[in-house]
DNA sequence: TGCACCAATTTGGTATACCAAGTCAAGCGG
DNA sequence: CCGCTTGACTTGGTATACCAAATTGGTGCA
C-alpha cells in the first residue's frame, strides 16, 4: 500500500502530521500548491486515513472541489483536475469580459478610501519580493478590485477565475520584470479609476490581462516540458 | 404530523406520488415553479420520507441546490432562498455584461446553421403561445445564444442567470404584449449576429435585457403584494 | 510466452446509527 | 396572568455499515 507506483494515484505524504483546517481547505491547498498533481487518483478511503475524518465530509469536500473545477471525476473515480491549456484560454477570454465589467463598475462606485486601501496591498511588493507574497498580492488585487463593482456576481466570477488560474500562477518561474510591469499596471489602473476613466481602463486591463495570459501560457508549457523530462504528463489541450 | 401549520414549513404535498427523476431536479423543478414557496423550511429528515430516499443523497441535492442559490441556510435548518429583489437587480446588471460578452463573440463564430437553428426555436412561440412553452423558449433562447459564443464560462454564467431568474419570470401573469416585443428583439438580435454587427447586438440586448428586468420587477412586485394578501411574505428586499 | 478468465479487493453510492446543539412547549414560580 | 426554566424532541453533522460495480492481480490454459 505504501508510496511508490510513480505518481499518478498516491497522495502519500502530502499531508504528513497536518491536522488543521477543513477538508476542503486542506485539499484545496494541495491541490493549488500542486502537492496533488494534477491526474492523481483520489480515494476517498484513502483520505479517510489520511485526513482522519470520515467519508461523509470528505465526499462533501470533493462535490465542492468538483464544483470548483479542481477534481473531476475519471470513470468512477476522482482525480485532481488536469491543467487543460485549451481550458485557461477560455478561463481569459471569459476573464477580460468579466474584469472589463468590474473596472466600469469600479469606476462608478469605488471610494477614494478603497482605491488606497488597495494600493497599500499592492505597494507591499515594493518592500518584500517573496514567490507566496507575489502569489498572494496578484490574487487579492484582482479581488479586491471585484469588490470595488459592488455586484456579488462579479465577485464570485473574480473568485472563479483566480481558482482556475492559480495553479498556472504557480507554475511560474517568478520573472523579476514581469512583477515590476504587474506592480505598474496594477498601479496604473487605480489611478484611472480614481480618475473615472473608464474606457481607458478598460483598455489598460484587458491589455494587462493579455498580459497575465502570454506569461502564463509560457509557463505552463515550460512546466509541461520539465515533468514530461520526468515522464509525466501533467498538462491537457495543446 | 400532517400538513396545516400555515405555510412556513410544509412541503408536504408538494412531491405526491413523484418517484422520478433525482432527489436534486425533484427539489429543482419544486422550487422554480414555487411548489416549494420561498422562505418554506426544509428539513431533511421530511424529504427522506417523502423522496424515498436517503439522507446522503439528499444533503448532497441540498449542498447543489445551495450553490445554485436556491436554498439557504437558516441558521441551523435550510429553508427555500427567497426571492431577493435587491439580488435580483444585480443579476440583471450581472447578466447585461455576461450577455453582452456573448453576443460579441456571437457575432466571431456562430455558424448561419446555428441561427437558423435558434430562429426555429423562437418562431415556435408563433403558432403555440401556452404559458409554460413561452417560459422555455425564452430560456433556451438565451442558453443557446451563450453556446455560440462557445466559451464554456459563459455558457455556464448564463445558466446561472437563468436560474437565478427562473421564479421570477414564473411570477409573471403573463401580458401578450410583452411577448411579441420579446420575440421581436429575439429576431433582431439574431438577425443582427447573422450580420455580425456586434455594436449594435450588443445595444440592442442590453436594451432587451433592460426591458426584462423591468417586467420582472414589476411582477415580483405585484406577486409581492398578492402574496401579502394572504399574510406571507415571499419576497425580501425593497 | 502470452492471453483470457476468474476471484478477491477496492471503489464509490447509499442507508443508517450516533451525537451535540438548537428549538419548542409545557409547567412551574412569581 | 405573564415570564422563566427545563426537558423532550427535532435538526443538521458525522461516523459507519452495507451493497453493487469495477478494477486488478494471479493463475491456468493455449
Amino acid at each position: 500500500m505504501e508510496g511508490g507506483k510513480g505518481i499518478r494515484g498516491a497522495a502519500d505524504a502530502a499531508f504528513a502530521k497536518s491536522g488543521n483546517g477543513s477538508v476542503y481547505t486542506q485539499l484545496r491547498e494541495a491541490i493549488l500548491t500542486l502537492r496533488l498533481l494534477p491526474g492523481a487518483r483520489i480515494a476517498e478511503r484513502q483520505l479517510e486515513k489520511m485526513l482522519g475524518s470520515s467519508r461523509t465530509p470528505i465526499r462533501e469536500a470533493l462535490h465542492q472541489l468538483e464544483a470548483d473545477g479542481l477534481v473531476v471525476r475519471g470513470g468512477r473515480s476522482h482525480i485532481v483536475a488536469p491543467v487543460d491549456l485549451a481550458e485557461l484560454m477560455e478561463v481569459f477570454e471569459y476573464r477580460e469580459h468579466i474584469e472589463s465589467a468590474i473596472v466600469r463598475l469600479a469606476c462608478q462606485r469605488a471610494q477614494p478610501q478603497d482605491i488606497e486601501r488597495i494600493r497599500a496591498i499592492i505597494d507591499v511588493a515594493l518592500h518584500d519580493d517573496g514567490q507566496e507574497l507575489w502569489f498572494e498580492i496578484g490574487t487579492d488585487f484582482h479581488l479586491e478590485l471585484a469588490q470595488l463593482s459592488g455586484n456579488r456576481f462579479l465577485i464570485r466570477a473574480m473568485n472563479d477565475i483566480m481558482t482556475r488560474v492559480a495553479r498556472a500562477r504557480w507554475m511560474i518561474a517568478s520573472v523579476p520584470e514581469n512583477r515590476s510591469t504587474a506592480h505598474r499596471e496594477h498601479s496604473h489602473i487605480l489611478d484611472l479609476i480614481a480618475a473615472r476613466r473608464a474606457d481607458e481602463v478598460v483598455e489598460v486591463i484587458v491589455k494587462h490581462t493579455r498580459f497575465v495570459q502570454e506569461n502564463l501560457a509560457k509557463a505552463i508549457r515550460e512546466t509541461r516540458l520539465r515533468f514530461r523530462a520526468e515522464g509525466l504528463d501533467i498538462i491537457d489541450g495543446s
